[in-house]
DNA sequence: AATGCGTGGTA
DNA sequence: TTACCAAGCAT
């Protein structure tokens, strides 16, 4: 028997009821929330926090309730919906993954695993949540919040290992309820709990209903075995494309290449950055990078120019 | 299997 | 202020 699971349903009932008592009100868990919506915010919510999420996602809602909507605008609309959101990309597959809605699956989201894993943008975990909370399956969903419950309250760990490995897995396999409803309260619950009480710094511990039955507060809180490597920022291409797209959402016609591109000395030498209004601050922040020449072609062509460019959008067109 | 990928709040 | 980190995915 894996470790832990002779605690008995009684770690199931705790963690369940206390989700009952103490879940957010999210709108994509509301029954009256259909499939397109809780696949929306799936995606959106991958690496980004709720909080950020929820002005997008209803704007999301209302201009394109069903994925036939959003599959019959140019995808950099989708970007620019996108907002501040991150990860940019995700937009341009979640574009790419109503197209495919629309043109394979009869412009519904698809019910199962295997048919949502076929989708753009979705991985295991996504294909797992969507099959779980939009349509009721019972699917094995391991999260970051889930994997880190899993290590604490069963494990005795600070925090899971570095990637998802098959112990993990096997341990979630076996937590899983066997009846349908059970196994997505389960998903639910746990997931909760790891976003609001068994956070990955300073965990409420005192907040937590499993706290009498947690392997990793039994064993005097160690400390983590690892020390998780940070994401490198400054100077990446990143950085230099996080700066260009910031020029390119706000921008309300075309971008001439040399703005983004050609050295801020020659464009204010040659008048170009002159005309109409200040220069946006989007702008300054991008040349104020002093990203080489060659760093920022390559963050153009790796996401703009092949994917965006070749709309006939105005705002983030690149002009050629 | 290890990297790269955006953004902004928090400690 | 700097570093961490947040419902991952694709390569």
């Amino acid at each position: 028997m894996e470790p832990g699971l002779q605690q008995g349903p009684q770690l199931h009932t705790e963690i369940i009821s206390w989700f009952t008592a103490n879940a957010r009100d999210l709108p994509w868990r509301r029954p009256e929330c259909s499939p397109w919506g809780v696949f929306v915010s799936e995606i959106m919510l991958q690496q980004t926090p709720v909080i950020r999420v929820l002005p997008v996602w209803q704007q999301w809602m209302e201009r394109w309730p069903a994925p036939a909507a959003l599959a019959a605008e140019p995808s950099g609309e989708a970007v620019r919906a996108w907002g501040r959101l991150g990860y940019p990309r995700r937009a341009l597959r979640l574009h790419a993954a109503a197209a495919a809605m629309t043109e394979r699956f009869n412009g519904s989201v698809p019910g199962t695993r295997d048919e949502l894993l076929t989708l753009p943008g979705v991985g295991t975990y996504t294909a797992a949540a969507v099959a779980s909370f939009a349509f009721g399956r019972r699917e094995t969903v391991v999260d970051t919040n889930i994997r880190r419950v899993h290590a604490r309250a069963l494990s005795g760990k600070a925090l899971p290992a570095p990637a998802l490995n098959a112990a993990e897995l096997r341990l979630a396999v076996a937590l899983l309820p066997d009846d349908d409803a059970a196994s997505v309260a389960w998903n639910a619950s746990v997931m909760e709990l790891g976003a609001l009480v068994c956070t990955a710094r300073s965990p409420k511990c005192a907040l937590c209903p499993v706290q009498r039955r947690c392997a990793w507060v039994a064993a005097g809180e160690p400390a983590p075995e690892y020390v998780p490597k940070g994401q490198t920022w400054a100077g990446t291409d990143r950085q230099v494309r996080g700066a260009l797209m910031a020029v390119l959402r706000q921008a309300r016609e075309p971008v001439p290449r040399k703005l983004l591109v050609g050295p801020p000395e020659l464009l204010a030498a040659d008048g170009a950055a002159e005309d109409a209004d200040p220069e946006p601050a989007a702008l300054s922040k991008l040349h104020a990078l002093r990203a080489p020449a060659g760093q920022l072609e390559r963050a153009l062509t790796g996401l703009l120019a092949d994917k965006l460019a070749e709309e006939s959008d105005a705002g983030l067109q690149l002009p050629a």
